[in-house]
DNA sequence: AATGAAAAGATCGTATGCAATTTTTGTCAG
DNA sequence: CTGACAAAAATTGCATACGATCTTTTCATT
């Protein structure tokens, strides 16, 4: 249930990058929706949770926040990111833009073993979505959210898959805001076709699939207004 | 001749954000060339430079890295970044998938007021262009990525600007390592017809213009493999 | 009781210090 | 002269300290 449930179990001998891993658990926990959007990450309290001082906290916060995912006040502080419609517009305008590119690009690259992962992927979906309860339905969100990461994988632009990162994250904080039904987790169905079209090379294919599927999400999402911004806001803080 | 030529010229009295000021003063330098790829930026000489502690000069040398312009070794340092033939092709490719988009955007939401803008963009380029000496060749160049760069603000997607900063910087940083000839400052005559293309609104001619012009700034690089990249990367550093 | 000012408290921005690691320098054997 | 090894110097990683700024509480006044 904390923040910190400790993935590697081998306490903390990693004299590797402790800010990476600090930053990586608060996006996870920003994307699965244990963070509510408009929650305060203070310095202090984030050191505090993961053991270390304001300092490396304080680097985790800031690279949060180049990615769109934390906002930062100065002499505030960090909150988790409050995506405004129009800002959730953009974000999946410009995954409209992109991700045509990047399955075009998968299909001429897919490897066997690459399909064989995107079908092992899609098996893990379909777990997820016939388990019951909050737990699996935050499983399923991120898995879903996972597949398109794969795609961008298997694309192999180092570049553009960093891109996909950022903006399936703050995907998953819009959806968050603005999801209207439960069901926004993709159609899986829609996986399915756009790894069918991969196998067989269809870049066209493929292109149009994603590219409808995108819609989909999209239209599951309320992005009128909320009725007064400046108290919603107040209230959130 | 120094980095510190203080555009600001009322000292400090800034209260505001230094961190980013320094970031975008080094970020200038690397793209202007003046920061050859490779060269070690350490963090009391950046600090000593701006008159400011390792803390802020640390934070503006990490922001860079995430913009892909430096690159940082535990324990080692930071150095202006060095792309490799393959992330100089990754470079252009998203360029080639994501500015169509733009310009495609920018043709159905340019107003007139922005035609102005950019024609008076132009009209900078051409100065820059007849003009002498190697100043008067940076500032060519750099006014070129500006006019992309401007293309994208127009478009009116702040994500994609985002995106494009970063491409448009680490594209500045290919053509240092890897072009050809000094000519790769851009046809700007492909730049007025892009323009052209824009104030009558014809999308697809715009997007066709742009692709083209890409292709024509990435024929111009050399990416065969440098015979010995560690000798080179020796008498770089 | 409501308003406004002033003090107290909390949080951030930045500088500095220390330990750990890397790089350089210097020495000596071959 | 070359190579290797050891000590010294430089640099980074991180924690902590202190001043600045913002927020909240307190308290006097209308």
């Amino acid at each position: 249930m904390s923040l910190i449930d400790s993935t590697s179990a081998g306490g903390q001998p990693a004299g590797e990058d402790r800010t990476q891993a600090i930053r990586d658990r608060l996006r996870d926990a920003i994307v699965d929706h244990r963070l509510a959007p408009g929650t305060k990450l203070s310095e202090s309290e984030v050191g505090g949770l993961f053991e270390v001082s304001r300092t490396v906290a304080r680097a985790a916060l800031q690279m949060l926040a180049f990615e769109g995912l934390v906002r930062i006040e100065r002499n505030r502080g960090a909150f988790v990111a409050n995506p405004s419609p129009e800002e959730a517009r953009q974000v999946f305008a410009s995954r409209r833009l992109i991700e045509p590119g990047i399955v075009t690009a998968a299909a001429e690259r897919a490897t066997a073993g690459d399909v064989a992962r995107l079908r092992a992927h899609l098996a893990a979906e379909r777990r997820h979505m016939h388990a019951r309860g909050p737990e699996a339905r935050r499983a399923e969100i991120k898995a879903s959210g996972e597949f398109h990461l794969l795609l961008a994988a298997v694309a192999g632009n180092a570049i553009l898959q960093r891109f996909m990162e950022e903006l399936v994250a703050r995907s998953s904080l819009v959806i968050a805001l603005y999801g209207r039904t439960g069901a926004s987790s993709c159609g899986h169905d829609e996986h399915d076709a756009i790894v069918d079209a991969l196998e067989r090379r269809d870049a066209k294919a493929a292109a149009a699939l994603i590219v409808s599927h995108i819609d989909h999400i999209e239209a599951d999402l309320d992005l009128r207004l909320r009725t007064s911004p400046s108290l919603k806001a107040a209230l959130n803080l």
